[in-house]
DNA sequence: TTTTGTTTTGACAAAAATGTCAAACTAAAA
DNA sequence: TTTTAGTTTGACATTTTTGTCAAAACAAAA
C-alpha cells in the first residue's frame, strides 16, 4: 500500500513506542534492540524505515518539540487575560506531565548535548508578548515588580521543575505516586498565588 | 610509593577529570577513552584503578552527593533564623552551579536511570527540622500559608531550575553567558521576597 | 496464476566501546 | 646493584550495538 506522505503502520508503530520508551519511561539509552522489543517488530526494521538509530531519535524529538511549542503558541496569543493564560498553561503542562513524565528532562538533556532550538525568530516574538503582557499587569499592581524575564523565570520553574525532577523528589521527599499526583494537583493555585499579587 | 587510603596521584588526576568532562562540560556519555585522553593518561588506567567504567561513574556521582549532602546538612542544622540559611543556600548554590552547571541535571538523569538515594533516614530528619522551622515562620505570618513541602519544592524550584536548565534557556530566552549569569544574581532577591512575606 | 513492488527477516559485517593480560618501566628498599 | 612492589603500556579478546544485504514473505494488480 503506503500511500505517499502517509506513515506505514509499522512506521507509526516504532516510533510512537520510542516515545513511549523514551518520555514515558525515562530510558534515553534504550538500545533499537530495545525499542524493537517493546515494539514487537524485527530491529532491522528502524534502519528500514528510518536509516538510523539517531535519525529515529531526532525525529522522536522534534515531533514532541513541535507539538509542545504549537499548544505553547495558540495559548499566548488567544485573546484572554495573563492570568487566564498562565492557568490554563499550568493545566496543560501538569496533564502532559503525567502523560509523559521524563519528556521535560529529555529536552533538556538533549540540548545540553548540542541539539539546538529549531525556530528562534518565533520563540522570540511568543517572549515579547509575554513580556509585555506581564510589564502591563505590574503596571496594573497585579504582579510584584522585576525584570519580565524573572517572572518567567519565576513561573517556568515553579511548574516545570517539581514535573521532571519527579523521581528524584518522589524518592529524597518520600512520597508516593498518589502523593505527589495530589500535591501537583495543589499547586496549580500555590503558584498563582506566587505569581500574582492579590 | 601509595599510603593505604590515599589515592595515587594518578588516581586523583582520572577521578578528577570524570568529575570535569561530567558536571563542568556535560558529556555524560563520555568513553573511558575520551576521559583517559582528557587526563593525558592510558586509557586502561581506569580499569587499573577502578575496575570498570560504571565504578568510576558511580563514584564520582556518589562523591559529589556526599559533599552536597554534607554542605546542605551543615547549614539546616546551624544555628540560624530560617531566612538566613535560605539565603546561604542561594549564595553556595549559585556558586556550585557556575562551578559545575551540569551537576544538577547529571543527578536527576541518574535518579531516572534507578541510581537509589543513600540516606533516607537523614533525609527524612533533615526535612522534617525543615518544615518545622517553616510551620514557625508560618505561625509568625513571615511566609504564606501552605503545606510545607510546597514551600520547600517552591525553594528549590526557583533556585535549581534556572541552574540546571541553563543551556536551553539561555538558548531558548536568547541570552548570553554574562547576561545569564547577572540574571542569576538578581534572583538570590527575588527569590527571597517570593518565599518570605515581608 | 504470474508479476510486481513493498515489507519483513535472518545472517553477516562493521564499528564502537570495554576489559584483560603479560611485559616493560620506575623508583624505593634491601 | 639487585630486588621488589607498584605503575604504566600496547596488543589482544570480548562485548555491545549498529548497519547492510540478499533472500523470503506478502499482498495487490495484471
Amino acid at each position: 500500500m503506503s500511500a505517499k506522505g502517509e506513515d506505514s503502520d509499522t512506521e507509526k508503530l516504532i516510533k510512537d513506542t520510542a516515545k513511549k520508551v523514551f518520555f514515558k519511561e525515562g530510558r534515553f539509552n534504550a538500545t533499537t534492540q530495545e525499542i524493537a522489543d517493546a515494539a514487537g517488530v524485527n530491529r532491522t526494521l528502524i534502519n528500514y524505515y528510518f536509516r538510523s538509530r539517531d535519525n529515529l531519535f531526532n525525529l522522536v524529538f522534534e515531533d514532541a518539540q513541535k507539538k509542545e511549542d504549537e499548544r505553547i503558541h495558540a495559548l499566548v496569543f488567544s485573546d484572554m487575560p495573563l492570568k487566564r493564560k498562565i492557568e490554563m498553561f499550568l493545566d496543560e503542562f501538569f496533564t502532559q506531565a503525567k502523560e509523559y513524565p521524563y519528556l521535560e528532562i529529555y529536552m533538556v538533556t538533549q540540548m545540553n548535548q548540542g541539539s539546538c532550538y529549531e525556530d528562534a525568530e518565533a520563540m522570540s516574538r511568543l517572549l515579547d508578548k509575554m513580556y509585555l503582557e506581564i510589564a502591563i499587569e505590574m503596571d496594573k499592581g497585579n504582579v510584584a515588580r522585576m525584570r519580565p524575564e524573572q517572572f518567567m523565570l519565576n513561573m517556568i520553574s515553579l511548574t516545570s521543575f517539581p514535573v521532571s525532577m519527579r523521581p528524584l523528589l518522589e524518592q529524597s521527599m518520600g512520597f508516593s505516586t498518589e502523593q505527589f499526583d495530589k500535591l501537583l494537583e495543589e499547586r496549580k493555585e500555590i503558584i498563582l498565588n506566587m505569581l500574582f499579587i492579590n
